[in-house]
DNA sequence: TGCCAGGCCGAAA
DNA sequence: TTTCGGCATGGC
C-alpha cells in the first residue's frame, strides 16, 4: 500500500481485496451513498469523505493527515485480508461467499453511531433503514458543507438524550424510537459506557449490552463487530440457517475463529445478494 | 393489497 | 427456558 497526497485527495495505491460497492453496499453501515460515477459520499466521523476508484487506485478526499487519523482504521487497511479468504473459504460454500464479497473490508464504525443504526435496523430494511438514520441526521444532526453541499453529522447520544420520544416522531421509526431514547439515555447517564467493552471478552459484551433496552443479540452482535471492532462477534446461527436453505453444505460453527465476525458479513452479503 | 424486513419485549406455559 | 403475539412503518 502506498499513500500520496494528489491535490484535495489521498491516493492509495497497491491496495488488494478493497472495493468500494462490496464495502459501502454490503449492509455493515448506511451513511455512504453511491454517486451517479458510482464513486462514493458519506459522513463518518463529523467529517464528509468522497471515495472513487480510479485506475486500480483509491482516491479518499481530505489530507494524509485526515487520512491517518480516521481512515486507516475505518477502512481497516492494516489487516491481510487474502489471508483470512484463503482460511475462511474452505468448502464450496465459504468459496461462492469469499469471491461474492471480495473486497469487503469490515468497517470500524463510531460505537454510538453503530449502535443506534443497528437498533433502528431490527425488523426493516436496508432502503427505509437508510431514509430513518438520513431524517435523524438532518433533524438533529450538525450541517457540514462539502463541494458546495449541506450534509449532516450523525446527532451524539448527548443530543438524543436530551430528546423524547415524541420528538422523534419525524423519523417514523416507529418502536425503534423508545429503544433509541432509552440507550442514548443510559450512555449519557454513565449507566453504559463503550470503554467498559473494551477489555471484555465476547461473551461478557453480549451480557452487558443486551441488558440495554430495546437490544437483543443481533443488534449486540452488529454493533460489537461494526462499532466496536470485536471480530469474534457475529450472528453466525441466524446465518447458517439462512444459508442451509440452499445449500446443502457442512457448516461447523466451531472452525470459524478469530476472524468470525468477517465471515459472518462475506456470508450475509453472498445470502442477501441470492434474495434469503 | 398483502407480505415481510439483518428483532425485541414481555407474558404465558 | 422456550414459545409466541404484538409492535410501527413502508418497501416491494
Amino acid at each position: 500500500m502506498k499513500i500520496s497526497q494528489h491535490n484535495e485527495y489521498v491516493k492509495i495505491s497497491k491496495l488488494t481485496d478493497f472495493n468500494l460497492s462490496h464495502i459501502f453496499e454490503c449492509g455493515q453501515c448506511f451513511r455512504f451513498v453511491r454517486q451517479q460515477d458510482d464513486s462514493f459520499i458519506g459522513v463518518a466521523f463529523e467529517k464528509v469523505w468522497h471515495l472513487y476508484e480510479q485506475d486500480g487506485d483509491i482516491y479518499i478526499s481530505g489530507t494524509i493527515e485526515d487520512f491517518e487519523l480516521y481512515m486507516r482504521e475505518f477502512l481497516d487497511l492494516d489487516r491481510d485480508y487474502a489471508s483470512i479468504k484463503t482460511a475462511f473459504a474452505t468448502d464450496d460454500f465459504t468459496k461462492k461467499a469469499a469471491e461474492y464479497g471480495c473486497g469487503i473490508r469490515i468497517l470500524k464504525q463510531d460505537s454510538w453511531e453503530a449502535l443506534c443504526s443497528f437498533i433502528i435496523s431490527q425488523c426493516n430494511n436496508i432502503p427505509r433503514i437508510m431514509s430513518i438514520i438520513n431524517t435523524l441526521c438532518a433533524t438533529f444532526g450538525n450541517e457540514i458543507e462539502f463541494q458546495g453541499k449541506i450534509y449532516y453529522t450523525f446527532p451524539t447520544y448527548q443530543k438524543i438524550a436530551s430528546l423524547t420520544v415524541e420528538d422523534l416522531a419525524p423519523l417514523r421509526s416507529g418502536y425503534r424510537a423508545k429503544y433509541i431514547i432509552s440507550v442514548a439515555n443510559a450512555l449519557n447517564s454513565g449507566e453504559f459506557d463503550f470503554e467498559r467493552l473494551e477489555n471484555m471478552d465476547i461473551k461478557a459484551c453480549r451480557k452487558e449490552v443486551t441488558k440495554l433496552h430495546g437490544v437483543g443479540i443481533k443488534v449486540a452482535d452488529c454493533f460489537l463487530l461494526f462499532g466496536m471492532g470485536k471480530l469474534d462477534a457475529f450472528p453466525i446461527d441466524t446465518w447458517m440457517k439462512k444459508a442451509q436453505a440452499f445449500y446443502d453444505g457442512d457448516m461447523d460453527p466451531e472452525k470459524y475463529g478469530k476472524y468470525a465476525g468477517i465471515y459472518q458479513q462475506y456470508i450475509f452479503y453472498y445470502a442477501r445478494s441470492l434474495g434469503i
